[in-house]
RNA sequence: GGGCGGUUAGCUCAGCUGGUUAGAGCGCCUGCCUUACAAGCAGGAGGUCGCAGGUUCGAGCCCUGCACUGCCCACCA
């Protein structure tokens, strides 16, 4: 850090002006406000009173409550993170910015089986394990793990300046929060929604504990399909033959079934076989499921390993026998085998039915194999004792299921209106899908952290007592024999009732009645199904029996969590590679933020996150964009420059004028009204832009009209207005400071949500010291006047800028020097605009605009001149035409060859165009249905085109 | 097995309801240390919009098929 910006530090948030260091070191100012910001509060938001809240609504605002997407508290900031903090980061700066009451909400998540697996791993790197310190000893280490290592990504993310109210901030296992969650489960309990039962489950054999579907990854592979036979009892010589991935798993058989159709098996229906190696008596059934053209028609059905076989279980009353641990190893129930792996106890199996001549035929066999999401354990379908949310089912006297409500939520109701609006809108459909096929959600999980079910078992009557205090003895037969359900809940069912807890349910708070429902949700795809979707349930379920705050009942519009859904892309490396630790691709956030500064990188992000479509997140954009402070930073510098002058030569700005859009009066220079009109127009198009969430387009809008129009441009020109030396027409010099000052500072705010850092640091320095604001986040956002938009003006400039632009090429063209001073002729305009009413005549521009013209290009006096003079008077000038048709005076050889090719390639482009705008003019239904402009356009085009043609084609004669 | 995206300049991507000559950044070529900025300025080159049909006065955009590519969902042993 230079001594400086040191200096700065230790007094105050303001920086020494006077001396901006020629190059932008973000690091010089960012940490310094990044502190200032969580220091002074200034994103805290107080819940408002209801005459507040009136007032709000009355100046056409409204209440903006975004929820951040709490973090594991395991997690380190990924690219993703830092995505979608810079989105919602935007939008909530950019909303407080327009007068909303911005509430965004922080948190992190204490993610049951990640950081058990951490503290897990910790334990045994110390030579112990979870199980020697028992549950309250090792639930105790793990808050001991978060309050040491919880904080970290919440750091980071104060880091890159998010506008989060960090006086809320909350913790998914907090006291209140695990209140709330208990009262959801009891609700659910006591509404007949919850259940719980020995079902088959996902498990995963390393993390011992059920996962949901959602939990589980299918990927495909190559596997084998064994044959086994297995003998018909009573039938020496007759076997039934049936075909498994799985063959440890015949084991637990219990039977063997065939469709009833099958003509194969007909015989066989009803005989007992006896399993292989076991040498238990199975029997043969019936069952439509089983399809007989795959495989052998016969299907070994093993209820307590296989889904669907647990489903022919039951349909048929078979036995359901677990030849497979929680570990995944077999049991006593797998006799000889008892101890062993599973694979190796497939091995085994396998080599036993070889021995014995029952293994038949064996294919390779693409099929999709489970594993863990976590762990990439292959998961195992085991029969298990876990607790279920029904899901599809309605409760007594209820009118819709948990499902039903969150698909009215989303789809357009009778009127076409949406409760919850998803952008991209192809999300609705992919939701949709799920929601109408979602099955029962398994949330019991065999962990330790997370929140404890609140289920006692009675070991007297075997019932369950679901309560919302501890209870002393069971609800049923009053025995005291009771002890908790040892499961906690998926870290889901929390996480999924954010929206209302976040905001004090079960009590029916203000804060609810002020933030509920949510504006707006930023997310990943990734946790559409998991988090967004269980939201939608959970929110809409328990926030419907709450009165709004006038009393009246909530609507579903009303009872959603959030009314609005972002999914934004995924964050890929260079090459489009998703990122990952086992590529070693992953690009970290806060390096790069060191390296580039953090405004340069969330640049890069909103102006690569369009929506729909993956982020391949590129350090040459992000160099780009550092570039793009940089360009800002000097801007500052030349400014902050010339108010220096302007003071010496007692010319001052009063700070008053600043904080609005820039205002130049009627008779100010073009420079001025035109960049006053673009900053509106530019304003408009931000606003617009992001009310649609298209990033990329706002930031994109943003930076051109910084770096093209004010720099490139406007800055160039009013170099020209800032003469401080004796002569100088001072009331005009104040003025174009003044539109100058206000324009930047205008720009900045327009600026700040996507560069919070350095455009706080420069908009302070436009004050110096006396800002009307502790922060330029709470200030206002500029928006469109439409009354300063002149088209009129736009054209001018463009008339201006074309002009300059030839001027320079032909310079180029004769390799001018650039210092050099060289006469100009205009020998007349091409575009006979007529859309905007009468534009400038080329004398005119010229007379205008001649100081210009001079300081923008050196080309002085330039004059008009009639086209009839040139080919007699003015030969030997050298000529060009594009808008403009224009010569200059310089002495040099013409190189007869070379122009004479230009012309040529000249010609041939043109005669091109005529043609294709001739074949077009002469079609007849085009000119009767194409819209009027149209064909006006296209006709201006050809006449113009004609006359360059003709032009080119005159001065190629000339040539000889 | 079902469904959804993508394919536009050397690279990364825009292109909103079909409309006059398809844009940006990076990279490339040329010339400039012009007193805010060489992380800069100025000028320039570069695209048969994946392929093949179709609709239309008009297609990068709409329709059909195909190819390649990515993703999501799914209980075929």
């Amino acid at each position: 850090m230079s001594q400086q910006a040191k200096d700065v530090t230790e007094t105050s948030t303001q920086p020494a002006r006077r001396e901006l260091p020629k190059a932008y070191d973000p690091r010089a100012i960012e940490d310094r406000w990044a502190e200032y910001w969580v220091r002074e509060r200034l994103f805290h938001v107080e819940t408002p009173s209801a005459e507040d809240l009136e007032k709000l609504r009355a100046a056409a605002n409204d209440v903006f409550t975004i929820l951040l997407p709490p973090p594991n508290v395991t997690g380190r900031l990924h690219m993703g993170h830092m995505l979608n903090q810079t989105e919602m980061d935007i939008l909530t700066r950019w909303r407080r910015m327009r007068g909303d009451l911005a509430l965004w909400l922080p948190g992190t998540d204490h993610a049951g089986i990640a950081t058990q697996m951490m503290v897990e791993r910790q334990l045994t790197s110390e030579g112990t394990s979870r199980q020697a310190l028992g549950r309250e000893k090792f639930v105790e280490r793990v808050w001991e793990w978060k309050r040491h290592y919880g904080g970290a990504i919440l750091d980071q993310m104060k880091r890159l300046g998010a506008s989060v109210d960090w006086s809320r901030e909350y913790f998914t296992m907090d006291e209140n929060l695990s209140v709330a969650v208990r009262e959801a489960f009891v609700r659910l309990y006591e509404q007949g929604l919850i259940y719980c039962g020995a079902y088959i489950v996902n498990w995963c054999p390393r993390c011992q504990t059920a996962i949901s579907d959602l939990e589980v990854v299918h990927e495909e592979q190559t596997g084998k399909l064994w044959e086994i036979r297995y003998p018909v009892v009573g039938a020496a010589g007759e076997f039934v033959t049936v075909a498994t991935t799985r063959p440890e798993t015949m084991l637990g058989d219990t039977a063997v079934a065939v469709n009833p159709a099958d003509e194969r098996y007909q015989g066989l229906i009803g005989k007992t076989l006896r399993l292989p190696l076991v040498g238990r008596e199975i029997p043969v059934i019936a069952d439509e499921w089983v399809k007989s053209d795959f495989g052998t028609g016969a299907v070994k059905v093993t209820p307590a390993h296989d889904p669907n076989d647990f489903a022919i279980g039951q349909r048929h009353k078979l036995a359901a026998i677990s030849v497979m641990d929680e570990t995944a190893h077999m049991t006593a129930e797998a006799g000889a085998y008892a101890g062993l792996d599973r694979y190796a106890a497939r091995k085994k199996v396998l080599e036993d039915l070889e021995a014995q001549g029952l293994l038949g035929s064996v294919r390779e066999h693409v099929n999709s194999i489970g594993k863990c999401d976590r762990c990439k354990t292959v998961v195992e379908p085991r029969l298990s004792t876990q607790w279920f949310i029904a899901v599809n089912k309605r409760p007594e006297g209820g009118t819709a299921s948990m499902a039903e409500l969150a698909i009215a939520a989303v789809k357009a109701d009778a009127e076409g209106k949406k409760a919850i609006r998803f952008t991209p809108e192809m999300y609705e459909k992919v939701y949709l899908e799920w929601m109408n096929n979602i099955y029962d959600w398994c949330i019991s999980r065999q962990l330790w952290w997370g929140h404890r079910i609140p289920a006692w078992h009675c070991a007297a009557c075997k019932q369950i007592t679901v309560a919302r205090e501890d209870p002393a003895a069971c609800a049923h037969c009053g025995s005291p024999q009771i002890t908790q359900e040892t499961d906690v809940l998926d870290t889901w069912f929390s996480s999924g009732l954010l929206p209302v807890t976040v905001f004090g349910w079960p009590q029916h708070t203000r804060d609810l009645d002020v933030f509920y429902p949510t504006q707006l949700l930023v997310t990943g795809f990734d946790i559409l199904f998991f988090w967004v979707a269980r939201m939608i349930m959970l929110g809409c379920w328990f926030s419907g029996d709450l009165p709004l705050a006038d009393g009246s009942a909530r609507p579903l519009a009303e009872s959603v969590p959030f009314r609005e859904v972002y999914i934004h892309a995924l964050v890929r490396d260079a090459d489009r590679q998703k990122m990952s630790k086992t590529k070693g691709n992953v690009i970290d956030p806060i390096q790069i933020v060191e390296q580039y500064g953090t405004d340069a990188v969330r640049f890069t992000l909103a102006s690569m996150a369009s929506p729909g479509t993956d982020i391949a997140f590129s350090e040459a954009r992000t160099e780009g964009y550092r570039a793009f402070a940089n360009k800002i930073w000097n801007a500052a510098r030349f400014i902050f420059m010339n108010v220096e002058r302007a003071r010496e030569a007692g010319i001052a700005v009063d700070p008053k004028a600043l904080g609005g859009m820039p205002s130049p009066s009627a008779d100010a220079p073009l420079e001025a009204r035109w960049i006053a009109s673009r900053m509106n127009a530019v304003a408009g198009e931000v606003n617009a832009a992001l009310g649609e969430y298209r990033f990329h387009e706002a930031a994109n809008t943003v930076y051109q009209f910084f770096w093209g129009d004010f720099c490139d441009w406007y800055l160039e020109i009013v170099k020209l207005r800032l003469d401080f030396g004796e002569g100088a027409d001072q009331a005009s010099v104040k003025n174009a400071l003044t539109i100058l000052l206000q324009t930047f500072e205008a720009a900045l705010r327009l600026l700040s949500p996507f560069m919070p850092f350095l455009t706080e640091e420069l908009w302070h320095a436009v004050y110096e010291g006396e800002a009307p604001a502790k922060s330029i986040a709470l200030t206002r956002y500029p928006v469109v006047n439409p009354g300063v938009l002149d088209p009129r003006l736009e054209t001018e400039m463009r008339d201006l800028q074309s002009l300059t632009t030839e001027l320079r090429a032909i310079r180029k063209d004769l390799e001018i020097p650039e210092r050099e001073t060289i006469q100009g002729y205009v020998l007349g305009v091409n575009m006979m605009d007529a859309r905007f009413g009468i534009r400038r005549s080329p004398g005119d521009l010229l007379s205008i605009h001649s100081d210009v013209i001079a300081k923008l290009t050196r080309v002085y006096p330039i004059q008009e001149v009639s086209s009839e003079m040139r080919y007699g008077d003015l030969l030997g000038l050298f000529w060009r035409q594009g808008l403009y048709e224009i010569a200059v005076q310089y002495e040099k050889t013409i190189d007869v060859a070379a122009e004479r090719e230009r012309l040529t390639r000249d010609l041939a482009k043109l005669e091109k165009a005529l043609a294709s705008a001739e074949k077009q003019l002469g079609n007849a239904s085009f000119l009767e249905k194409a819209p009027a402009a149209v064909v006006e356009g296209l006709k201006k085009q050809e006449s113009e085109n004609r006359l360059l043609l003709e032009k080119t084609r005159k001065a190629l004669e000339e040539l000889g």
